[in-house]
This record gives structure tokens, C-alpha cells and sequence, in this order.
DNA sequence: AGCACGCCGACT
DNA sequence: GTCGGCGTGCTC
């Protein structure tokens, strides 16, 4: 019998995407050895893992020296045949090796480890889904989008339904009639952490059946959940991005909730988008996918436009009688004090009511407002999308700024020190201006929510307020803490970031307050005010879930904004659609997705000369290849110029044709690297397939 | 990516 | 005197 061979992918990072390395199966597996099967093995220095991909018997060239393969980790394949067509599949979309695609698809625990061949049993009998029946009775949107869903095995559909309008329980019953079939569910949601709800609902529903996949997840539960899921024994998988790599087989229905949420795109390494992918596995595995959203993605409503997938609305509110917020737009530019432009720098005027710097945040309407909820012994949010005291400190002498020595960023003012919200940095302000020697010249400008938060100490002290941001929030069970208190109303007032917008119910909260809706508006990126209106419309929706009627108070420097506009009409679905209709319009002129594929090219180092060359150098051979419809722009800076001490600058990429597109990336990578410019430039280069943050 | 080798700077 | 910073070379 001749020699057996297995080619196998490795986590290294080599280019082509799928670059495998050949190994001689040893006679005690030549028998036993299958395709997808995860081994042991030595690679370089250093000992590892790999995945089968291919068996042959043809030696491989002279020159290499051909090392065998060591003990099987499982003794069934890990990955199943349509698995790996999935993860190569994704492999090539972001160009990313394939390797290091497996090793994101499988825990670590099931990687390193200890083999278990044996320690691990499939159930003899088929597993009987116990399911818990609902009593709620499905709306006739409901039932519609339910039945549609149900009768078609395959193909996409968009639930675009408000908070409230029961997108859930559509879910659950597609599920219910998946399990009926034998057929298995995979369910993602942005952040698992902030949605224990949505997870109870799912364990009650079905008992014993749902395994959850998240990142915080120890190793131990980690492996349980994944073995549970591999062997059958469940056959629900649950969780945040990881989720996608559930090893679940026989899928029927892929669940993305809250479908339009950033966080689905992974921001470093292998950075893939999971709403995405999810659409490209449900392809593979020939399943229904259902994205839900109460604002759904412009790229999500394209596809229902162009008839790539069905659009259901539902619009009602489960919650009878619950009425809509009422909401006012504040324009800050009115109160802005005339004798400065720094909106801080008051002149005090001794017989003056007292005031605070940060005084001119909480407009009249919105102190107004508040007074007259905690008056009533309601609640309110106030959300502003910033950590920390305010967004800088400037002298008042001569106006220097403090700047992170890392990065290209001013500190950010915390009650106690200056912080870099990008690497961590913080330092003690200084007791006098390194520039003009002034004592104690330091003023914060801005507001973030310790700001907030003391503005409120000034002004309403007998208020109990709680703050929910990163800095509050350092481990899990902060954040249930924190909620927790909230809703058993041991807070009059929550002030928070990000956080407070995610599907929290607070039936007492009354009143809304967006302190600086403009934050993150005009961060230089295509999507920009998409996302705003998504979060503006997700925070006023946390007002008014009950039955008592709710206000929402939105401060801009520029009410006049389309996004503004948009959300002051946006009691309706209309106002939503037409704005993006008009973004589709203007991606459509720019060639920016969904009408193109695009791509981020970063380049860093920590010499920004060498970093400007080897980006020239990039854009000069990408604009030479003169491929068809393709369009390079820059190099330009990163908006973040520079982080953590390296120096970043960028090339985009655009092309309305695919194949074009991926061949230009995989022609610049190869180069790339062949050519040795990496290290003639000192510079590193990322590649980006379809960018969500631009920073 | 990860690991070893190899060469220059401030510490017990 | 050494610990350790990161450049660079290599991986079937």
C-alpha cells in the first residue's frame, strides 16, 4: 500500500487564503482519517493543531521535508464537509487564511486540550424536543410573516418590526416548527450580555435545548455548550458572533436579531460580519435566514428591495394602548452664551441664580422636563454617547490642549485623571499649563457622563441617578446590577452611553434625554448617519413602553440635520424608509455598498514617513493594474492618524464588480508579501473587506 | 500568528 | 554582569 498524505490547514497566516501544508498520515490512522477532522501536530517550532482538508498519495516535492501528523484530538470529524465549504467560503470573501478561519470556528478548548477521542457520546435515540406552548395568540402581521416563513425551507426574510411588535415570538414559532422537523436553529444577537431576556425567553420556551455561545464564556461552559451542540444532544445554538461557528448540522433556520447592530462585524484579526456570514451559511446549508430589526440595515432593505429577500412590517404594538413618545428637538445653538463661543466660559455674574459649567447641556426644556417626571416619581434616561467628565480640557490662558502622547487624540477629562479612551493612557491633570505656566488654568469643554452626572448632583440633589458606561460597567454582573437596580426603581435617573439604548424594558421610564445628539455624526464615514438615526431611534424608543405616555428630548447643534428630521417623523415607518431610500441614492452615485463591494486597506508603523511610502506604494500598483471599474482612492490618514504609537493611513477600495474587486485584493496581498515591502517600509498591512468602522 | 535566535540598553 | 526590548527568519 503506498504512502497516505493529508493536507491540512494550519492557524498561520499564509497567503493565498487557503495555503495548506502536507503531512504523512501515520499507519495507525490511515484507516480512521477523514476529512475535517482536527489532529495534532508539529509545525515549525512549535506544536499545535490543524484540520484535514485533502488525502492524496502523491509525495509532495523533494525540497520540503514532509513531517507526520500526530494524534487525532477527536476521533469524528470536528468540522462536517459543509462546514468547511462554509468557512472556505468566508475565507475568500475576506481573504483571510484559512487557518486562522478554523481557528475562530473552533474554541480553544476543543483545540488545545487534551484529546478526547472517547470522552464525548452521541445520543442512541433521536432527542425529543420537549417545547413549553406559548399562550400568546399571534396578531395577524404575526401570523403572516410566521406562515410565509414557515412555507418557504429557503431564502431570506426581513421582520421589520418596532420594539414591541413581537418579533420574538415570530421567531420562536419558526423554530417550533424547525424542531418539528428535526431540523436544528441557530439564533444571533448583537451582545449577549445585554439580552438575558431574550435568552430566558428562548430556555423556557425550549427546555434542555439551547446551548449559548458568547465570548465571556468560561472555558468549561464553552466546551459544553460546543459538544452539546456537535453531538446533537442539543439543537438550538445561541449567542453573540461566535454563535455563527455553532457546529450545528440539519439547519433549518438561521435567526440574526437586531440585524443593522455594528457589533455583529469583528474589529480586529479576522474581521468578519456575522449578519453576513450567517447569509452565506444559510446559502450553504440550503435554510431559511430571518434578520429582525426595528431599524434595519440600508443593506438589508436594498436586498427586499431588489427581491433577494421578503420584507414583513409589523407595526403594531404587542403592548395595547401603549402609546408612542411625543418627542421635541432642542437646538443647542440657542442657548449657546453669547459672550464666548467655548460654551463653558461664563461670565459669572454675582446676583445670578447659581450655576454649573456643565449647566448649558441641560437645556431649560429638558430641567424642565426632568423636574416634572421625578415629580411624578418616574423615570428618565439620559444618554450621551461619551464617557467621562466632558470631551477635553483646554487652558483658559492660552488654550493648549492635552493630547495622549500614543495616539492622535486629546485625554478625555475623567472625575480623577485624563484618560485616553483609545489605549488607556491616563495621567493626573497638570497643576500648570506646560505652555503659558499658568496655575491651575485647566477647564473641562464638553460633556460626557460623569459630566452629566454631576450636573445633575447640582441641580436636582435629591434625585437618586445611576450611571451606565464602561467605567461602571467592568465586569457582567455590573451590568445586571445596574439594570437591576434601575428597574426595581432604586434610581430616579439612569445616564449612560451606548448601553442604555439596547432592548432594556423600563415600564416607569417617562422621559428620554439625548444630551449631544450630534456626537458621531460626522465621523467621516459613509455610514455615519445611518447608524445615528439607528441609535436615536433605539434610545427614544426606551420612553413610554408602558402604558403612561412618553416624551423624548433630543439637544443638537443642528436640528435641521436630515437625521434629526428624520426621527421627529419617525412615530411612523415612512420617515425611516425615505432616509434611507436617500442614502441607497447617494451609495448608489458614490459606488458604496451594497452597490459595490468596498474595501479598507490599512497601513501602520511606527515611522509615518515609511508608512505614507509603503500606502503610495499600494495605491501607484493597485490604480496600474488598470482593472476594470475599479476605484482607488488615497492614501489618505486614518481618522485615527495615529494609535498606540504607530502611524495609520489608508487605501479604499471600490468596485461594483466582485470578481474584479476580490482579484485586485488577492494580487496587492501576494505582492505584498512576495515582494518583502512589509518589511522594506517597516509597515504592516490589514485588509478590511467590507468596512463597518472606518477609524 | 507564534516562536527562536540575535543583538543593544537600564536594572538587581 | 544579565533581563528584556523588538527586528528578522521560518514554518509541510
Amino acid at each position: 500500500m503506498s504512502q497516505l498524505f493529508a493536507d491540512v490547514a494550519v492557524p498561520a497566516p499564509f497567503y493565498p487564503w487557503k495555503t495548506l501544508f502536507t503531512y504523512r498520515v501515520p499507519e495507525l490512522l490511515a484507516g480512521s482519517l477523514a476529512n475535517g477532522m482536527l489532529v495534532r501536530l508539529n509545525f515549525g517550532r512549535r506544536d499545535t493543531w490543524g484540520v484535514v482538508c485533502k488525502q492524496h498519495s502523491t509525495a509532495p516535492d523533494a525540497k520540503i521535508r514532509v513531517k507526520e501528523l500526530g494524534t487525532l484530538l477527536l476521533a469524528h470529524p470536528a468540522l462536517s464537509e459543509r462546514r468547511m465549504r462554509f468557512l472556505e467560503r468566508i475565507a475568500e470573501h475576506y481573504l483571510h487564511p484559512l487557518g486562522l478561519v478554523i481557528e475562530a470556528a473552533l474554541p480553544a478548548p476543543i483545540r488545545t486540550g487534551t484529546p478526547r477521542t472517547l470522552a464525548y457520546e452521541f445520543p442512541t435515540s433521536p432527542v425529543v424536543v420537549k417545547v413549553s406552548p406559548s399562550d400568546k395568540v399571534l396578531n395577524n402581521e404575526q401570523s403572516q410573516a410566521h406562515k410565509s416563513i414557515v412555507e418557504s425551507p429557503q431564502g431570506s426574510h426581513l421582520l421589520w418590526g418596532v420594539t414591541g411588535s413581537g418579533k420574538t415570538e415570530v421567531y420562536l414559532r419558526v423554530i417550533e416548527d424547525v424542531l418539528a422537523r428535526g431540523q436544528s436553529a441557530l439564533i444571533l444577537v448583537p451582545e449577549i450580555a445585554l439580552t438575558p431576556l431574550l435568552t430566558e425567553r428562548f430556555e423556557s420556551r425550549f427546555p434542555d435545548q439551547v446551548a449559548t455561545f458568547h465570548s465571556a464564556q468560561t472555558p468549561k461552559k464553552l466546551r459544553e455548550a460546543w459538544f452539546d451542540v456537535w453531538t446533537g444532544r442539543k439543537r438550538i445554538a445561541l449567542g453573540a458572533r461566535s454563535a455563527l461557528f455553532a457546529p450545528l448540522e440539519n439547519l433549518g433556520v438561521i435567526v440574526v436579531d437586531e440585524e443593522h447592530d455594528g457589533s455583529y462585524k469583528q474589529e480586529e484579526g479576522f474581521r468578519y460580519n456575522a449578519r453576513d456570514a450567517a447569509l452565506m451559511l444559510a446559502e450553504i446549508y440550503e435554510c431559511r435566514c430571518v434578520l429582525g430589526s426595528a431599524t434595519p440595515s440600508a443593506e438589508s432593505l436594498a436586498a427586499a428591495r431588489a427581491g433577494r429577500s421578503t420584507l414583513y412590517r409589523l407595526s403594531d404594538r404587542a403592548v395595547r394602548g401603549a402609546q408612542l413618545p411625543e418627542l421635541t428637538l432642542v437646538d443647542l445653538k440657542k442657548s449657546l452664551p453669547l459672550q464666548s463661543k467655548i460654551p463653558h466660559v461664563e461670565i459669572r455674574d454675582e446676583h445670578a441664580p447659581p450655576t454649573h459649567p456643565g449647566d448649558f447641556f441641560l437645556s431649560p426644556e429638558l430641567r424642565d422636563s426632568l423636574a416634572a417626571t421625578l415629580a411624578k416619581k418616574q423615570q428618565a434616561i439620559l444618554f450621551i454617547n461619551r464617557r467621562g467628565v466632558g470631551s477635553q480640557k483646554l487652558c483658559s490662558g492660552c488654550g493648549h490642549t492635552l493630547d495622549c502622547p500614543n495616539c492622535a487624540v486629546k485625554l478625555t477629562p475623567h472625575l480623577d485623571r485624563m484618560v485616553c479612551h483609545y489605549c488607556g493612557y491616563s495621567s493626573f491633570e497638570p497643576s500648570k499649563c506646560p505652555q503659558c505656566k499658568r496655575e491651575e488654568s485647566f477647564i473641562s469643554v464638553g460633556i460626557g457622563t460623569e459630566g452629566i452626572e454631576e450636573v445633575m448632583g447640582f441641580h436636582f440633589p435629591e434625585a437618586r441617578v445611576l450611571r451606565l458606561d464602561r467605567d461602571t460597567v467592568q465586569t457582567k454582573d455590573d451590568l445586571a446590577d445596574i439594570l437591576g437596580k434601575f428597574g426595581r426603581g432604586e434610581a430616579d435617573v439612569l445616564v449612560g452611553t451606548q448601553m442604555v439604548a439596547k432592548g432594556h424594558d423600563f415600564p416607569n421610564v417617562t422621559l428620554v434625554g439625548v444630551l449631544l445628539a450630534d456626537l458621531g455624526l460626522s465621523v467621516p464615514d459613509f455610514r455615519a448617519s445611518e447608524r445615528g438615526l439607528q441609535l436615536l431611534m433605539q434610545v427614544a424608543g426606551r420612553a413610554g413602553r408602558a402604558m403612561q405616555p412618553g416624551k423624548v428630548l433630543v439637544q443638537s447643534f443642528q436640528p435641521e440635520h436630515p437625521v434629526f428630521q428624520a426621527l421627529s417623523q419617525s412615530s411612523g415607518l415612512t420617515a425611516y424608509k425615505d432616509f434611507l431610500s436617500d442614502e441607497l441614492v447617494k451609495r448608489h452615485l458614490l459606488n458604496y455598498p451594497p452597490f459595490a463591494s468596498l474595501a479598507l486597506i490599512r497601513f501602520d508603523g511606527l515611522e509615518e514617513k515609511l508608512v505614507e511610502q509603503a500606502a503610495q506604494n499600494a495605491a501607484r500598483a493597485l490604480f496600474r493594474l488598470q482593472a476594470p471599474g475599479l476605484q482607488v482612492l488615497g492614501p489618505t490618514d486614518s481618522p485615527l492618524s495615529k494609535l498606540r504609537g504607530r502611524y495609520r493611513k489608508q487605501v479604499l477600495i471600490k468596485s461594483p464588480d466582485e470578481r474584479v474587486f476580490r482579484k485586485s485584493l488577492e494580487w496587492l496581498l501576494q505582492g505584498w508579501s512576495k515582494g518583502q515591502l512589509e518589511k522594506r517600509f517597516k509597515t504592516r498591512m490589514f485588509i478590511d473587506v467590507d468596512p463597518v468602522q472606518m477609524l
